[in-house]
This record gives C-alpha cells, structure tokens and sequence, in this order.
RNA sequence: GCUCCUGUAGUUCAAUGGAUAGAAUGCAUCCUUGCGGAGGAUGUGAUGUAGGUUCGAUUCCUACCAGGAGCACCA
C-alpha cells in the first residue's frame, strides 16, 4: 500500500530530526489541491518542539526522501505536509479498478458473520419501516461478504403474538374469508382497533392468544395456519423484489419456547414482580423490562434471549448483528446485559451488536401500525414505480415495467443508504424520491451511460489500454478510483453503506463532468476508454454494495 | 420527571478534531457539432444560543433553548 511507503519514509525523515511519533496519520485531503495525502504531523510534534509548525514541516520535508509514486511535497496551510501522486500510479492504479474483485479486501476472512433483519410480523402489512430495515440489513450483508466473511442472512418473523390474535379474533367473528394479504391487513387493524374501544372484544382476544400458543383449538389453528401462510407468501415476493435470499426464517414461537427454559433455569437473574418475571436494569444504570408476563407467556426479550442461542446452533457465529429500528435501542441494551449473565461461557453477548436505524417519518405526521394507519412498501413503490414510468414515457426501452421498478428501487434504497443509519428520513412523498441529482437513479444512469459508451467503442474495434498518452493530465476521477476499497473497509468498520452512497455520487459526478468535456471514443482515446471502463465497472460493484441493479437501458 | 438521539443554505442530507463547512434540490443564466440532456457549466445561500478545552471545534465538555424516541407485562 502506498500509504504504507508514505509513513515509512516519514518516519526515516523523523528519525533524522531526532523526532518520532508512535502514529503517523495520512488522509486524504478534501481537495485536490491539497495532493492525494496529508499528513497533520508537524501541527502534532510543534507542540513539543519550540519551532512553529510550518517550519518544522518544511524542515520535515527537506529530510523526507521521495518515493517514485510521489510527484512532488509540499507544505500548506498551517503546516500541512501534502502528497501530490504522480500520473504513472494512477495509471498503473487503474487495472485493479477493471477487475471483478475490486472492492474486495480480507478483513472478515474465515469469521462467520450473521445478521438479521426486515422481521415482518405474519397477519400485519410489510410496511415502510421494513423497507428501510431490509435495505440496510442487505447492504451490510453484502459489505459483509466483501470482506471475505460467511455471511448468514436471517429473518424473524413473530408468527405468535396478540397481533395475530387481533386478526383472528376478527376473521371468525365476522366470519370472512381471508384470501389476500390485504384481508389479513384489514382484519388486523379492525381487531386492533376492537381491542382498545370494546373490553370483551379484549378479553376474547386474549382468549385466542392463549390458544394460538396451546394450539387446542381446530378453528383457531385452521384460521392461523392459512393466514401465516398467505403472509409468508406475500414477504417472499417482497424479498425477491427487493434482492434479498433470506438463509434461514427464525419464528418467535420456536423463539419463545427456548427463551421461556433460558429464563427458568436462570431464575437467580429475575424477579418476580406484580406476576411478571423481571429483570430489574437499575442495578446496572438500565431499566426494568418484562421476560415473562403475568400470564406466564414470554415476551420479545425473552424471545430474544432464546434467538441468540438458536441462531448460535444454526450456525455458530463470531458476529452477530441485528438491525431493527431505534425504538429499541434502550431494550436492547438490558437484554444484552442480561446475555452477559446467561451466556457467560458461550460469550454472545459479546458477539452481539444492535443496529438501531432511524425511522421513517412522514411529513404529514406519525405513522402508526397499531391504528392500521401505516403505508405498505407495496403501495409506496408503486406510487415511485408511477413516476419513474413518466420519466421514461419517451423512452424506448424493454421490459419497461421491470426497469421502472429497479429504478424506483434503487430510488428508494438509496435515499435510505446516502444518510447516517441513526437518522430519522424525514419523508414527503412529492420530495423524498428524486431521480436527478443525488439519487440511486443518477447512478444507475451514469452506469448505464458509461456501458453503453464502451459497446460503441467495442463496435469500432477500439480497445481500452492503461498505457498513458504522451500529453496526458492525470483528472480527478484517476485521483479517486484507487480509493474505492478503503471507502469498503471503512464502511463496514463504522457500519456505514453511506461512505459508498457518497463516494459513488462523487465519482459519478467526476466521470459526467468528464464525459460533458471530452469525446471519449476517438482514435487516441484507449486510455479514456479504459477509465471509463474502471468506472463502469466501480459503480456496478458499488452499486452492488447498496443492493441496487442495473438496468441494460433505462 | 429521568435516560438516549438530533439541531448545518429556503428544503433534504454530508463533513475519521484540520486547510476556503461539501452535495442535491430550489431560483437565475448558459451548453445542438461528440459516444444516452435522468446530463454538464456558472451564480445564489447555512453550523440553535452562551461559555469552556485545543495550535485548530460542525465535531469534545458544561449550561440553556428546540424537536424526536424510550422509560413493566406490545414488538
């Protein structure tokens, strides 16, 4: 690595000065007129010194002997040692940039990583915050098998619960035959609803909540195997949409029964409290939270306690991950806590990292999926899938429906991916969803655009060289290419798919402004040719990395 | 009330303690020769308030103001 060379030789130039310092840090400058690589060094070793950082920079530099990649030194600002790299290394940069792999790194070889996300819940509507869930979860995962990990992707999906009992009880009571997913739906939010205005409706309710578990009842079980079923259905489409090959669905029932004999044989841990098992956080600066409810049936902590060792036998993890939203950010934190007492030897708690995302919140208010008040992804990314279909009314394309839908996928996921996971979407349906600028579909078309530029290059017998011409100026999309992979490690180290979102705007910007000013498929023009194959082929595996596909046209 | 998160152009988002706080959108002006105008170029415009730490603060600390989430049997 470059930088490698870089510090090494600093530290030669130190060492003459009778200088040193334990860590050298280069970055790279925001602008290109500051190089390639800065280092801060002599702003951090001017403190000891008397000299002031300029002068101990230059002095640096005077010492510093130059490796062949770098083109020249010079100091800046106050006291900025910059890198300028020379055209040669780009040029020779550029070959990794044309491979398959490139992006790939070796950071997670051999560790088995497991991450969970979307969790659906049976007999309710996939909805937006689902959406946001599931692109998240499968851009990590892929990050994930970048670095060379095993990567399992799983699914949890409460299949038993007072939510379906809410359905149910509605189902039979108005004796209605439940055929799609939007039925069940319906149901829901009616039996919700029954269940907050009418105290019997809420006793029955509760009724049939016990017997979804004890399975006693032939009518109930009936009811309940259709509807899971439909709903199960109905994801699988979702996800195939969407591109996500879930390896395993995990099912709170399966869930609850272990968490209920982790809880039980832990029984120095809780409490009992008002007829609950409890765990009582404040011992540990937390909260208390429920295990077991009153009615003796658990709860999604002890569910959860029971997951982590059902996914450990599945597939015995070094990293797990869940990523849900950050509602539960503070729950998770007291069933970590109590992971570190219940899995002291096996260590989970360790391996187990929360991915709290922000929520997706409309502009015109709170959604809520107990009102029945939620918007289905389905429904949002046909509204998109409407627009996008606009934009390419002038279009001749193929399989226009599939590209319009790829596009309003890609739409969507991306303005989930191009901010911090942390952070609310502050959503308007006029707004959100762009497809110029800082957009998924900015980048599919730039994409698009460069292929379609090498097929015409292809067609006239030119092909592409990394061999540089005479007079050529090294541009700036050279100057970011070769920083794609360290984009990769640092996005999963940070668990942040917005470091790509960004550096893949950028690059997209640089290779349009340069398609904007230079004719690319000429006589001469192997070496443009051959970065804009780079190009192409950095913005499909970056692109990749976000889960978003490329159309052939668009 | 307690805990956590967030306050940056009109709007939606960036900025591992660094250099002139970046994009996009909006608005204004411009780009037929040359390969996809879902594009390109120029201009416009912002760090909630008050202190502190630091050579250097959007970033760290304190207080305040504003918004959001969580705080016992939902998930």
């Amino acid at each position: 690595m470059i930088s490698d060379i870089l510090k090494e030789k600093l530290q030669k130039s130190l060492g003459k000065l009778g200088l040193s310092a334990d860590k050298v840090i280069f970055e790279h400058p925001g602008d290109f007129s500051h190089g390639d690589y800065s280092t801060n060094i002599a702003l951090i070793l001017s403190k000891k010194e008397k000299n002031s950082p300029k002068e101990l920079a230059e002095k640096i530099v005077e010492n510093l002997e130059k490796p062949k990649e770098v083109e020249k030194i010079d100091v800046a600002g106050a006291g900025f040692i910059n890198f300028h790299l020379t055209k040669e290394f780009f040029a020779s940069s550029l070959k990794d940039a044309t491979k398959e792999s490139f992006g790939k790194n070796k950071t997670l070889a051999g560790k088995k990583v497991i991450l969970e996300y979307t969790d659906p819940n049976p007999f309710k509507i996939f909805h937006i915050g689902h959406l946001m869930t599931n692109t998240i979860g499968e851009s990590l995962s892929r990050i994930a098998e970048f670095g060379g990990a095993d990567v399992r992707r799983v699914n949890y999906q409460g299949d038993v619960g007072l939510h379906i009992a809410k359905a149910i009880w509605s189902i039979l009571k108005d004796k209605k035959k439940v055929e799609t997913n939007e039925d069940l739906g319906e149901a829901y939010s009616k039996g919700s609803k029954s269940f907050e205005e009418d105290e019997k409706a809420k006793e029955e309710i509760i009724e049939i909540n016990k017997k979804i578990y004890s399975r006693e009842d032939e009518e109930i079980n009936r009811v309940y195997d259709q509807g899971k079923e439909i709903s199960l259905d109905n994801f699988e489409k979702m996800y195939e949409k969407l591109g996500t090959e879930f390896d395993k669905l995990f099912f709170e029932s399966e869930a609850g029964k272990e968490g209920r004999e982790i809880v039980e044989s832990n029984a120095n841990l809780f409490q009992k409290s008002d007829g609950a098992i409890v765990f009582k956080g404040e011992n540990y600066g937390l909260h208390t939270r429920v295990f077991i409810n009153s009615v003796g049936l658990p709860t999604y902590e002890a569910k959860e306690l029971g997951l982590a060792k059902i996914k450990d036998e599945y597939f015995s993890y070094d990293e797990s991950y869940v990523i849900s939203g950050n509602e539960v950010n503070a729950y998770f934190d007291v069933l970590l806590e109590v992971m570190k007492h219940v899995y002291e030897k096996e260590g989970f708690a360790n391996k187990t990292t929360h991915i709290g995302h922000g929520m997706l919140r409309l502009s015109e208010g709170k959604m809520s999926s107990r009102t029945g008040d939620v918007i289905s992804a389905d429904s949002l990314l046909g509204e998109i899938q409407d627009k996008v279909l606009e934009v390419m009314e002038e279009r001749e394309v193929e399989n226009r429906e599939e590209v319009a839908e790829m596009v309003a996928i890609s739409a969507l996921k991306y303005s989930i991916l191009k901010q911090g996971i942390g952070r609310d979407i502050i959503f308007n349906f006029d707004k959100s969803i762009s497809f110029e600028g800082d957009s998924g579909p900015y980048l599919q078309y730039t994409t698009v655009r460069a292929k379609s530029v090498l097929d015409i290059a292809k067609a006239k017998g030119l092909k592409p060289s990394n061999e540089l011409p005479d007079d050529w100026e090294s541009i700036e999309i050279e100057r970011m290419l070769y920083k794609f992979p360290e984009v990769i490690l640092r996005a999963w180290q940070d668990k942040s798919p917005q470091l790509i979102s960004k550096f893949l705007i950028d690059l997209a910007g640089s290779f349009n402004g340069f398609y904007a000013t230079q004719k690319i498929v000429e006589e001469g023009g192997e070496y443009k040719i051959f970065l804009t194959k780079a190009v192409a082929n950095t913005l499909k595996n970056g692109l990749h990395l976000l889960g978003i596909k490329i159309p052939e046209k668009m």
